[in-house]
DNA sequence: ACCTGAACACCGTTCAAGT
DNA sequence: ACCTGAACACCGTTCAAGT
């Protein structure tokens, strides 16, 4: 039929599935079986490109990383003052968790995922946009501090707490961060 | 043997045993068939208890919720000003999270908990230490600023990203907290 | 009313065998 | 080197049957 024995975007495909699967139905949803299925291939094919279904999963999280960055990146470049520039990566991270809520989770799971790229992907991301002469404080807390109050936000957003989706329009987010991190903006 | 065909106690003893190895091995590990062996019970009789996998450990995440709900409550009880009860009850909720991290992630899993009773335990918790008088903000704004930091420290925290574990000591926590809800108190 | 035993469909993972 | 087919131990859930 219109199976080959040698499938050199194999790899590539099973990310895919499975990143589909996890948006569509969520990480639960997400089984070896599914995804060999969608990509018409035996169960045990997955297995030469990926150690087990938590390696596949955590290779859809980086995917993830390096989206979340670029995104920030973009949000970061259209905007204006130091301080604008926090604002827009922070509106940047939480509208990214509300467009990809279960991509979002994966990535942050506590059993999936190696946490050096995540920090890495992020910290480089805000660092890039921090210059010290801009900070009340020194500017590893002023990463931490960003980074919690984005983070808390996106994740109450996405876990449905009424008192975080009542009003998740990007002014309300925008008005959130900005107060907040006027304690740590000079 | 020790079994009997009658247990009245059996639902609590499913909670515990759930629970347990929740905290011992993470929710991944949470299984019907270990639960029924810890309690020496047959796999089909979880069932006349809990609907499915998913609403038993919901239950334990309800547990959950009324242990950080009181262990708030009970740290803001020792604080004197308003602002301290509100970074007291921040520390605790980090605390929380830091001494029961799988418990955590469990209670604020997207798909196995009803959002519900947590938005509950911890607003009611969190409004009764806030007086009005005491804010530069209205009350629910100060409410979620102050939540979104302390959820973000706690979720980033047990999610071992570097930046938050490098110095997790009580006074490094209160530092940062309260140096963020300096924007919110007046 | 509560529990057991057996069953069903399904899953993760392994491995010998094919191309 | 990459994929298939079959296998193994295990899981979630159901249900008739026991007490």
């Amino acid at each position: 039929m219109s199976s080959s024995y040698h499938r050199p975007e194999l790899r590539a495909d099973l990310l895919a599935a499975t990143r589909a699967l996890v948006e569509a139905e969520g990480t639960h949803a997400v089984t070896i079986a599914r995804v060999a299925r969608a990509c018409d291939v035996s169960v045990a094919a997955p297995y030469r490109h990926f150690a087990n279904k938590a390696a596949l999963l955590g290779a859809v999280a980086a995917d993830g990383y390096a989206a979340l960055g670029s995104e920030m990146a973009a949000a970061a470049g259209r905007a204006g003052s130091p301080a604008d520039r926090l604002v827009a990566a922070g509106v940047a991270y939480v509208g990214f968790a509300i467009a990809h809520p279960d991509l979002f989770a994966l990535m942050f799971d506590r059993d999936l995922r190696d946490p050096h790229p995540a920090a890495h992907a992020v910290l480089e991301g805000l660092a890039a946009l921090i210059d010290s002469q801009d900070l009340a404080v020194p500017p590893e807390v002023a990463l931490r501090d960003a980074w919690a109050l984005a983070h808390g936000l996106a994740t109450l957003r996405i876990g449905g707490m009424a008192t975080f989706t009542r009003d998740d329009s990007p002014a309300r987010l925008e008005r959130d961060l900005r107060g907040l991190l006027s304690g740590i903006l000079r």
